[in-house]
RNA sequence: GGACUCGUAGCUCAGUUGGUAGAGCGUUGCGUUUACAUCGCAAAUGUCAGAGGUUCGAGCCCUCUCGAGUCCACCA
């Protein structure tokens, strides 16, 4: 054996190995229990981060079900993760001095597909790097036809059964960007504005907002407001910047008679609580803001503007005609913002897709309650159906290139108020109502989530039916909590809507990766990371183990190179043991180890004491790690498995075997074989690759690897 | 306003169904005599945020208080 542990010869070498002889890839077979986990899907376009290196929990529970003889599919994907690509894309374009308006639909999805496309097989790569165990015959990608196909399958079911509904309703729109989002793509931040108390007729009413006063169709309060019944349904003039206008009292339960004075400005086009308001009162909208974020033509002199310098100059001019009653210059409040550029979201009219989501979350509360989805850790069952029970009907629609384009269309002839013609994909011919050939497609895609949503199934399903029908529904879904809304309760609704099934069994999500001290990770403030790296520097192994040891399952974790290091450290340790052991194999020569059977404990008695005592503690150490692993506890057993290796066996067993090895003691030289093999073999799922090489090293007779031995039973 | 997490060694964190407090880094010694300088061995260090309760026994379970943070919510 070398001096030195040569992980980076060593990692390569066994990952082709295990690769080329089809060790990922599972064979269906009905006696056999399937194991199966979706990888969730890393962005196509972009680099391996720590964050993926978690994937690592995934890693471990495949290799673990692997070793145990099921069935075990880890089935790869890549996400073409539409707005968040077409968003780094256009920054490219931006450095070139050139914007996403200079192309035209066609020239602009090409240019982005060529643009991931450049990227993706370094994912791969990065991902076969760090020793995932993943079955590359069946990646997928989330814009492979026949996934484009699964997911219009799924648009048009949705349709058929009236739970799919266009409608001009307020969309969370970011200007900046040009696209509506839907309420989860909001981010709130608290910001401190002034809050106008602007004269409106006989009333005093609190703004945020005055730049919308030409978008007003009414002055709400409450019902049960002594002050101001006298006035509802009432009309009355108010002076105004373009002059004098009528505007009605209405009486709404929105209105809370505490805030402020008690009465509102009404604007259903740019606020959403005014819009059902509006809806509720049959108000009419006027929309004052453009979908370019500045005042329309509604707005006479101020048409053109940006909203901000708007609002600046719209005060001023209400206060130069004593409108402004006064001004509390400290209001904190909350804003909606674009959770990727931070602009600020302008609640805007707009058309869009609407999945009606009731019918789609009850039973997804239902599955998770009647434990039919279990939650590891348990309290993010809390946190799942806190979600399911609060969507609003999602805005599928996005106005961007870079997705699944929306299969609806319209007849021109029959007019923008026709009904729309939707499909599984395929143009229509001819309009259904009037036969012309006139039709024109949404320009919209969906939302990425609407198409990751379906992955589970989807996956399985583009492999062959087969695959689908044997290894649905799936095992685990482990992921970040941060995407637990985003995309794990939408596979649930969306899984159970198409498939009948629960999209899989367990649901395990692990933290954030921060960095020494807690922080979250970023470019700007330097204390990034890289798992490739740090790979090269200290082993992949010594990575995977680093994420693993000493953190607990769903709370955020600490990385730093120092933690690396340590495990590299364990590496070197579990080389030296292999080197130790190999000595003295040569020195001792051949040893009888196969013919004693030291797993069966009854036959120990005539053992050394230390012998006896060593492999006790492996029958232990084996029931532990088993029980850990079936608990989801693997920084547990990681820990186990260091402190025994290292403090137990080498420490101490060890260092009291040197005397009895120098005497040919082959009893000896046997058990400390056993033993360390048996916590290779249990080792291995963390660390695959260099248990795998030592095992070959020490154990060279035998030629089953390690990656299909089966799990150890005490 | 609601939900959740956290407070344990100098730092960052583990700690199973309650049973004498652990790891990594750091610190301090020692060490190249049959594995280990890519280091190894050994040692020191704790009112487990605070108060009360349950218990034979609490870092762990219950209640409250204080402090830190995350997520959600259409407050003009």
């Amino acid at each position: 054996m070398d001096k030195v542990y040569k992980h980076q010869e060593v990692e390569k070498k066994w990952y082709s190995f295990w690769e080329k002889k089809g060790y990922f890839t599972p064979k269906i077979n009905p006696s056999k229990k399937p194991f199966t986990i979706i990888l969730p899907p890393p962005n196509a376009n972009a680099d391996l981060h720590l964050g993926h290196a978690m994937y690592v929990i995934e890693d471990i529970m495949i290799r673990y079900h692997r070793m145990l003889g099921s069935s075990t599919l880890w089935l790869p994907g890549t996400d073409h993760a539409g707005f968040e690509t077409q968003y780094v894309f256009e920054k490219h374009l931006t450095k070139e001095g050139k914007s996403r308006f200079d192309y035209n639909r066609e020239e602009l999805y090409k240019m982005i597909w060529d643009f991931v496309q450049n990227n993706r097989g370094n994912m791969e790569n990065q991902l076969r790097r760090l020793g995932f165990s993943l079955d590359w015959t069946k990646q997928v990608f989330t814009l492979d036809e026949k996934v484009i196909k699964i997911v219009y399958k799924t648009f048009k079911k949705l349709h058929n059964d009236g739970l799919l509904y266009r409608s001009k309703r307020l969309v969370n729109y970011c200007t900046k960007c040009g696209t509506g989002f839907s309420d989860l793509e909001v981010k709130y931040v608290e910001r401190i504005d002034p809050l106008y108390y602007l004269k409106y007729g006989p009333f005093i009413l609190a703004t945020t907002r005055p730049e919308t006063k030409f978008g007003d169709t009414a002055v709400a309060v409450h019902p049960s407001d002594k002050r101001y019944k006298k006035y509802v349904g009432k009309e009355f003039e108010v002076k105004g910047l373009l002059g004098d206008f009528k505007l009605s009292v209405i009486a709404d339960e929105a209105v809370d008679p505490k805030f402020g004075t008690g009465v509102v400005k009404v604007t259903p086009a740019h606020d959403v609580t005014d819009f059902e308001m509006g809806l509720r009162h049959k108000l009419p909208m006027k929309q004052v803001i453009g979908y370019n974020g500045r005042l329309t033509d509604l707005t006479g002199p101020y048409h053109g503007m940006k909203v901000m310098a708007a609002r600046i100059k719209v005060a001023e001019d209400l206060k130069a005609k004593g409108l402004i009653d006064h001004i509390n210059e400290k209001y904190t409040h909350n804003v909606g913002t674009c959770y990727k550029c931070g602009n600020v979201i302008e609640p805007l009219p707009l058309p869009q897709w609407y999945v009606r989501v009731k019918p789609l979350t009850d039973p997804a509360i239902k599955a998770i309650r009647e434990k039919s989805i279990v939650f590891t850790p348990k309290r993010f069952e809390k946190t799942a159906i806190q979600w399911l029970s609060n969507f609003h009907d999602w805005n599928i629609s996005r106005q961007i290139v870079w997705g699944i384009r929306i299969p609806a269309w319209q007849c021109i002839d029959c007019g923008i108020e026709s009904d729309w013609i939707v499909t599984e994909g395929n143009t229509p011919s001819s309009c259904p109502k009037c036969k012309g050939k006139n039709l024109i497609q949404d320009p919209d895609t969906f939302d990425t989530w609407f198409s990751s949503g379906q992955w589970p199934f989807a996956t399985l399903q583009v492999n062959s039916m087969k695959n689908y029908e044997y290894f649905y529904p799936t095992s685990v879904m482990e992921t970040g909590y941060d995407i637990l809304p985003w995309w794990v309760c939408r596979m649930i609704m969306l899984g159970l809507y198409v498939t009948n099934k629960v999209p899989f069994r367990r649901v395990v999500l692990h933290g954030l990766v921060r960095d020494s001290k807690g922080q979250k990770m970023s470019k700007s403030k330097g204390n990034v990371i890289n798992p490739l790296i740090m790979a090269d520097t200290y082993s992949a192994d010594a990575l995977r183990m680093a994420l693993i040891f000493g953190s607990a399952l769903g709370n955020d974790l600490p990385m730093s190179e120092d933690k690396i290091r340590a495990m590299r450290n364990f590496t070197n340790k579990l080389w030296n043991m292999a080197r130790f052991i190999k000595m003295n194999s040569e020195f001792i020569g051949k040893n009888n180890a196969e013919s004693i059977t030291f797993s069966q404990s009854s036959s120990r008695s005539k053992l050394h004491p230390d012998n006896k005592n060593i492999l006790d503690k492996t029958d232990e150490l084996i029931k532990s790690v088993t029980s850990d692993f079936e608990k989801y506890n693997f920084s547990r057993a990681a820990d186990l498995l260091y402190e025994f290796i290292w403090h137990e066996l080498a420490d101490k067993y060890i260092e009291s075997s040197k005397e009895r090895l120098h005497n040919n003691d082959k009893e000896t030289l046997s058990v400390l074989i056993y033993v360390f093999i048996q916590s290779l073999t249990l080792l291995h799922p963390f660390m695959p690759f260099i248990t795998e090489e030592i095992k070959t090293q020490i154990d060279p007779e035998n030629k089953m690897p390690l990656i299909i031995t089966l799990w150890p039973e005490a």
